[in-house]
DNA sequence: TAATGTGTGTACCTATTGGTACATTATCAG
DNA sequence: CTGATAATGTACCAATAGGTACACACATTA
């Protein structure tokens, strides 16, 4: 019998997948064994804390990846304008048009949300905060930069809960279309 | 032992509750028996079908609350002003400012989605289409009132998604007096 | 080659899950 | 008062849940 020895930060993405196909208490060790192709071993070997663990972990790789992808662009950019349209780019990508859910919006409205508050607090707050400062570079005030940061988030948020609701990604599509022009004129 | 004898639809609501904050798969029978008092016994002589009817009838009550007091007025009141403000009105209390979230959009982005796909599309549909109707009857164009209609749903469940996330309800209630003046000028 | 570390598979455990069966009790119409 | 129907409580069930224990395998370095 082959056994592909496998590493932790190989595992985590496909466990990210799995939480947002089957959320968090419907991902079972079953299911994650399976998909994961990792035995109970292996898992418990990675994640001593278990299923919390694992989507502590998911959660600081998806922190990481929309730091580095979205948020430090959007603060640190000379260019806010170009930093803003590559944001709402990488949004249409990672949520692959609206077929991919939002899975820390979902753990938002999920009963096991208060395990995971902080990380899903800080995942929106540090969204809005950088898109916020990125408006205010561009010359709005900082009441109005705000209040279109704001906005902004809640609108790609509701976009994908309705998407997913009606089965149509355009819904999706269409949103994020109205949210770059609305960021950028 | 007194034994209150219950009727099926006194059970709904509490259900309803039970529901939104727990979830689906989240809300098992014992905390099913324990919030509504009824045993097993009682449960499942109102609902043979199990958690699934359980869900449906919680559904179905929900969908006829809003076509009674929302969807049917913004369809058919003479006045469509008063009809959007009325239903800015109802929304911000139905959802109790933010503190409460809303199943269907919950349903929406779980891994149970599948099996009320049905509900979950009609009930926004249903709500779209009304609001669109009442914007066209403000004088509209038909795709202007389309795209307006659409924008106000989605803002309101991406505003219920980032209050409950920031756990902060004053996200709510800003996006409230957003969204009934997008409608209404 | 021997020892050490990181991995892995399997057997097992208890608690809980959704659901069924059924005898029993209220309630109310005739 | 009597019978039927509506409602209820309890005992039970197989399946699965998350988790633990531990012997074992692999790769790497000394």
């Amino acid at each position: 019998m082959v056994k592909t020895v496998s590493e932790r930060s190989d595992v985590v993405p496909v466990l990210a997948e799995i939480f947002r196909e089957h959320g968090f208490e419907g991902a079972s060790l079953s299911i994650i064994t399976e998909k994961t192709g990792l035995g109970k071993g292996s898992l418990y070997y990675f994640f001593p804390g278990g299923k919390t663990e694992m989507a502590q972990a998911v959660l600081a790789e998806i922190e990481g990846w929309f730091e580095k992808q979205i948020y430090s662009p959007l603060r640190e950019a000379a260019d806010s304008q170009t930093a803003i349209r590559m944001m709402c780019a990488a949004v249409i990508e990672y949520f692959k048009s609206g077929r991919r859910i939002c899975l820390v919006g979902a753990l938002a409205l999920d009963n096991v949300r208060d395990r995971f508050a902080l990380q899903i607090n800080n995942y929106f707050a540090a969204w809005i905060a950088a898109l916020n400062k990125a408006l205010q570079k561009l010359g709005h005030d900082p009441e109005v930069a705000a209040a279109l940061a704001e906005e902004a988030i809640i609108d790609i948020q509701g976009a994908l809960v309705i998407a997913r609701a009606l089965n149509n990604p355009s819904v999706f599509e269409r949103a994020m279309i109205r949210i770059e022009k609305q960021l950028t004129t």
